[in-house]
DNA sequence: TGTATGCGTTATGTATACAATAACGGAGAG
DNA sequence: CTCTCCGTTATTGTATACATAACGCATACA
């Protein structure tokens, strides 16, 4: 078939990636199933090489997961899994911290980290919050760990974050949106805005094992709250990535 | 041509892979150099396919880098990466002994470690230590580590230490080396060791922050050894991986 | 002499054909 | 009726051909 329409604007290759992703996340893939070359070129509209790239990329962000005898399938994850992935990126976020505190930071590069606070300060005010705001509130919390994690300036960890980020679960908006799950989530929200504050005053102020303490205490808020929200099944279509639970949890 | 040599017992994918890490890591080829794809297929005997398949794998790994108008060069470090993977390294192991002393480990998991422990510390009786023993003793603490990581029992947490020993460097083997080039190796050697032994203890004790925090220690020591040894370039040959470092940092 | 443009060469991105292997099903024997 | 073996089929692994974009060089014009 010579009428394959192409996309020229982006690679295939990120196509077939993309396309993919949204499919495990969305659960049109169930984790435990097979992927399908064949079906995945159908899918994605990309052809087997470029597709066969996505795999391999997706299998090294820990979505995917090699079969021995041959191909991939999609990876499936306790519940212990996804809390200690918040853990582990919360262990990582607080060197971050430390990191910037320990290095310095100038007043100006603290300045888009003031902003988003100061955004997120104005969102939280409306109790109870809506729907609109909380989608504000997930994209600036995302954007307040970005940065954050930018101010360590080091190469190596802002790598490793984003990694330990490429699953859903473990990613701020990830657990955020876990969190929502609560009743308590307003007052949650505003915990973790305490949270941002001393680790910015912290960092302001040099000190870098408060700023740690700060991150880890941070994401350890996250995971008792996530064990909460899995206890609240109902309102776990929230999440849409926690279809990534295997079934086994049940 | 057809007959192209082919050895059926790996895959070509993984004999790409392993090349191209071996060229690489000896330095065959320089940091911030192109890798030319027809060129590696040449070096390997694999066809395009597993090349490029290699590359997106190694490039995962963090030891190539994509240039943005295609293709992929050796990614150059420099003094403040190298130390910043090996802290990130250990802070990773110092959550994984946490875990492991958190969550309880058997006498019969623990097993293992004391074999490695006793046999290291057969190896450091020697003084001054020999080349053979020296060996031995980079292959026994790199089982030490990967042992401690398995105990935390956790598949993200190992997954993620795993990936942050990729770079070369910032292996248990390759920090080790590298403060071989110290005068005082052999004293290097046996604080280390003495942490090995505190960690162990610790784990047995359940005692999850000293586990952390001796962890943490081990790979600080690491650090500031590195920094010292980085200052005696002359002894530098014996951490080959060490061509990875940008020439910008002389 | 320097710069800009155009063409040619080379390398990467993509598609597909081919080969090998593993899984599945059916048939036959115990 | 069940278990095993063989054949078929489907899917992955590999190779290569083709398309396209980038880089460099040369030439011409300012």
């Amino acid at each position: 078939m010579a009428e394959r329409e192409v996309d020229r604007s982006v690679s295939q290759t990120v196509k077939a990636q993309l396309a993919l992703r949204d499919q495990i996340l969305s659960g049109a893939l169930r984790p435990g199933e097979r992927i399908s070359e064949l079906q995945a070129v159908e899918t994605t509209g990309a052809s087997r090489t470029p597709v066969r790239m996505a795999l391999v990329r997706l299998e090294e962000e820990g979505l995917l997961e090699a079969i021995p005898s041959g191909g991939f399938m999609v990876k499936a994850f306790s519940e212990r899994d996804i809390s200690d992935s918040i853990e582990l990126r919360g262990t990582l976020e607080g060197l971050a911290a430390r990191f910037a505190a320990e290095r310095g930071v100038s007043a100006r590069e603290l300045e888009p980290l003031k902003e988003c606070l100061a955004a997120i300060d104005e969102l939280l005010r409306q109790v109870p919050i809506s729907i609109e705001a909380f989608s504000s509130y997930v994209t600036l919390n995302a954007r307040f760990h970005a940065l954050l994690t930018e101010l360590s300036r080091s190469p190596p960890l802002i790598r490793q974050i984003d990694r330990a980020s490429a699953l859903p679960f473990a990613s701020p908006s990830g657990f955020v949106m876990a969190q929502s799950a609560l009743p308590e989530a307003q007052q949650i929200l505003i915990i973790g805005q305490e949270h941002h504050r001393v680790v910015i005053d912290a960092i302001e102020n040099r000190e870098g094992a408060r700023a740690e303490a700060i991150m880890r205490e941070h994401a350890r808020l996250a995971v008792r709250n996530l064990r909460l929200a899995l206890r609240n099944r109902t309102h776990l279509d929230l999440l849409p990535a926690l279809a990534l639970i295997k079934s086994a949890t049940d």
